[in-house]
DNA sequence: ACTATCGGGACAGCCCGTTGTT
DNA sequence: AACAACGGGCTGTCCCGATAGT
């Protein structure tokens, strides 16, 4: 499993250059829509080499999404969760990290995992249950999150934490959905006001979304 | 524009097959991953006959979208909302409807228009387009219903209804993802549930969720 | 099920004449060494017109070696050994046809079927047993003259037809294999000749060899 | 060229586990069949060492036919025809010798040099010419037995030793290729028995096949 | 209206062999 | 001696769509 980060450092060049190609194509097209020739000629590699590296268009894009999940891994430690002493207010800084993320140019207003998932889901359940791991991985933290905040914290209303954290990802993937749709990133950022509300009112606080 | 019923009735049976057959494997595989020859096969016709009836595999992909969307128009009018007198009570209404048309069958549990959005936006603008009117007509639908409540009651956390209805429809394709990732639709229920009791919540009342 | 003559008859003519170009290039390269472009190039026609009739390439070899097949049932109709009263003369008249037919040039000196069966009896069993079905059905025909023959006049050795059947099949494979080596078909002949001599013996019929 | 005993010793052992996995593969698959990465899967070697020790896949093809042949030349040593006294049961010694050989398990009761010939010897000359070689070198074995036998004690019924020694190289390579099809070694056996049986008579002798 | 035939081009995957480094 | 990295080219397969005929 190699974070975008390692991907230039430990791994040959050229195998590096490929999986960011994948990525890059993989975000726009999906999984179907994007050719190994096409990855190539971005990695500018030949497909000799592509075969060198990967298996299969379907093991270049396991390790594709793998380094997108690191991708995640680095923004969460970057969070710092341990260094904010309430445990709702962690909740926020997840916020305020997303927030940070999509506001970053289309390109990264999007899911690589959950678009590979929609598509691959019903066919391929390989990379279907890879995405899944993955997925609930990322859902894990945030229903962490909120098992922490209930135990500091007795919440107005009782929730599911893992039912919480699933309507989180839900609502994160559905927004990367329409704002691709749109071709308008706007709509991330008011759903996850929303969704902060949400969990603001689950424990009695009044925030206004938006 | 075709409706689901005018399938079978307005169309030469052939033709409705076809596009019956579309829906069918697109749903599971998308447009991309969805070739001519397996809907001919699906719908026992030949590929002559594709190509009498649609010009392209594009083609067919815009009416089978069609089809779905009017397949909605049918359940809204179905929930009768002008029966409804209280607006408020209109949007719970509205939740129900969904909630029972996703209690089917997991071929239900799952919308094509999401579906191809989400495969095609970034690629194919014509497709994409034409997923955006509709998936917006949607939620037109709801905000509708939102505003007629403001007007009815003011809300005791004033809201953009676009921005609500975003969310919405957001929670709803996100949901179908995580549905078809996990091959589990429950997460659709819970999700409803949630938004539901969001929504009421802007509106001052308290309605546990689940 | 083709014969060579309902090649350029019974089927479009392109399909026709992608069989014989099959057969004419796998009798010399066999089946691995015959690329699906070499067919298309030798029969004029595209890629995409070979994949209209055939499957694969597989399956234009399962018609190849059926059209191969019926070539001998042609063979062995023209002999008319019901019009030779003897049965032991009928074995004369199978060695006699056997070898007009192998004195041809050195394409038809040769079996497809025994090519094909031993390049890949033991990776694809389908062609395999094809294979295996039609040569001992050839070689059913000679354990049946040979059965007639023992009805008509008692052996002055007694055998077992089918084994004496399996004989003579192995020795013309295993000539067509030695021939091809040498590029020179002498030795079919001499083999012929041979094993001729073998069969009248078993008869106590005394015949000098070549 | 090396002798399967010198393959462990007179060879580095990569090298000899290479031509070991060489033969073993393409006893099954034939040349064409049969890729590098294989050979060098099967003998757990690189692909760099594969082409540090053979300059091509032809090279080390050549390699395995010479060490298939001397694995006969072994075998013949161990026959000890001079021990022999009488020529004519030299002859029956080298029946004796194949079918104690050929009844080993099916991966031996075949011929790496006939296959390989059958495969090539029609595109590949500089291989088929090799091919040729060593199976005239086998037959050449036979036929020194036969001019032996015939010096004697005379034939009932002249025959020339070459003409016979190519029937018996023909049958034996015949045998293997129907064995091969049919899964069932047991053609050999009865067909040498035949032969031997064929043999004898030449020499008046009577002789029930099996 | 309906279909068989056919074509150009792309696809994933694998091949054999080279290069340069350790 | 041994090997990882790499490349150019080909393979079988499939795709969408056009055409000409019934």
């Amino acid at each position: 499993m190699y974070s975008i980060a390692e991907i230039s450092t430990e791994m040959p060049e050229k195998k590096g250059r490929l999986v960011e190609a994948a990525i890059h194509l993989m975000l726009r097209q999906g999984f179907g829509g994007t050719s190994v020739d096409q990855i190539c000629a971005e990695a500018q590699v030949t497909k000799g080499s592509f075969f060198h590296y990967f298996e299969s268009k379907e093991e270049i894009c396991h390790v594709a999404i793998d380094a997108w999940a690191n991708g995640w891994v680095g923004l969460l430690q970057a969070a710092q969760f341990e260094a904010v002493p309430d445990p709702l207010a962690r909740i926020d800084r997840l916020f305020e990290v997303m927030h940070a993320t999509y506001l970053r140019p289309e390109s990264v207003a999007s899911c690589l995992i959950g678009t590979i998932a929609s598509e691959v889901s019903a066919t391929n359940r390989r990379l279907g249950d890879h995405c899944e791991k993955l997925l609930d991985g990322w859902a894990g933290v945030v229903r962490r999150l909120l098992v922490d905040a209930k135990a500091a914290q007795p919440p107005e209303i009782d929730f599911d934490p893992d039912q919480v954290a699933g309507f989180v990802l839900s609502l994160v993937q559905g927004s990367f959905l329409v704002a691709k749709m749109r071709q308008d990133p706007q709509v991330i950022q008011h759903n996850l006001n929303h969704a902060q509300a949400y969990v603001h009112r689950l424990f009695g606080r009044s925030r206004p979304p938006g």
